[in-house]
DNA sequence: CCCATATCTTAATCTACCTTATTTTTATTG
DNA sequence: CAATAAAAATAAGGTAGATTAAGATATGGG
């Protein structure tokens, strides 16, 4: 199993024994999907918190109108779920789809409970990823609030350069919340 | 000090002992300001954490143009800072403003970072609030993306009653990214 | 109680961004 | 390498929401 980045990501912020990373390891499993399949779907129930080895994916919500909105990319080191579903055991508001061939390791909502248990760190970790995550997001409200369409997307390329080269136009128009079309004229300028 | 909020608050997620208690609120002191108060300055060092006893706070971010963000409101039982700039020692990028007289207690950097080490239980207490400030944020961007400013009112409406009735219409549309006059507009109706 | 100032409303005009439609370009797959 | 589909660009007309400005209604301090 490919545990290198992952142990090597969390060394950051917590020290683990050998016993307690082969217990982590041993509640994690590895998965592969290529492009276009579907991690995760809309109403379906969300079991599984996604640490990313390599690839792409996006995280979006269809409207009940069919406009589609994402919520996030997540690339090489991040972690990617349906947060308020898995936390609490509901059925997916959000669909998580591959953009480029991935490679993960996921981890059970029954696993991570019985880590806090068993290895009371991993509390520390998560409290700093969910402190990351929600900066991350609070900064994204205010540049949505306070910027105009075609700052946001100039904020985006220069903060997820490595993200904005492999997904498409429609994609990223969704993320910044304006249309294809309108993007497209943002950049041809 | 009245910590007794505070306390009821904490216990819903970890427990203390007499002697944890005591250090913990040897670490807190109290505060109180009055309407228009500000509680933070955008530019100045952000070295503490608020639990609301009573009252209602507003975090805003003014952009260069002078434009106001409302980035969040808080009122009883909520915690608040510029979470980003406090939890990196830089310089508020918000400001956190009193809309109602305010009864709270507050918390250091260095305080929050020794209860980490002293009373590890701490990191469950704010992996857990982070864990919910996160999906808040989540779901407001999700709610930004997908719906028309009508629906967006009638959500916060729904979800903070008791904090709209006591916030001027102009600090809603802040929050909901618009205009003062296009919301007039909308509850015109 | 009155004056000053802030807040809210209404309405006309304006613009950033959307919708729909067509064409061109780029991927995907047999 | 066609064949087909998907993505992107372009363009015209349309709308949600902004801007400006003026009047109506609070709110609060002296």
């Amino acid at each position: 199993m490919k545990t290198a980045l992952l142990f090597s990501n969390i060394k950051k912020h917590i020290t683990l024994s050998e016993e307690e990373k082969a217990h982590f390891q041993s509640l994690l499993r590895e998965d592969y999907l290529v492009k276009k399949k579907l991690l995760l779907s809309q109403g379906e129930p969300c079991n599984y918190i996604y640490f990313v080895n390599s690839g792409i994916l996006r995280a979006f919500y269809l409207s009940p109108e069919g406009k589609e909105s994402t919520i996030m990319f997540a690339a090489q080191d991040w972690w990617i779920t349906d947060m308020y579903c898995f936390l609490n055991e509901l059925p997916a508001m959000v669909t998580i789809q591959v953009v480029e061939n991935c490679s993960m390791l996921k981890l059970s909502k029954k696993g991570l409970d019985s880590l806090y248990e068993d290895i009371p760190q991993f509390n520390k970790l998560f409290r700093i990823l969910m402190q990351n995550s929600y900066c991350r997001e609070q900064l994204r409200t205010i540049q949505n609030l306070s910027l105009p369409a075609k700052e946001r997307y100039h904020r985006f390329l220069e903060k997820y350069p490595h993200i904005a080269s492999k997904v498409t136009l429609k994609q990223i128009a969704s993320y910044l919340g304006i249309t294809p079309e309108f993007l497209s004229a943002i950049r041809g300028k």
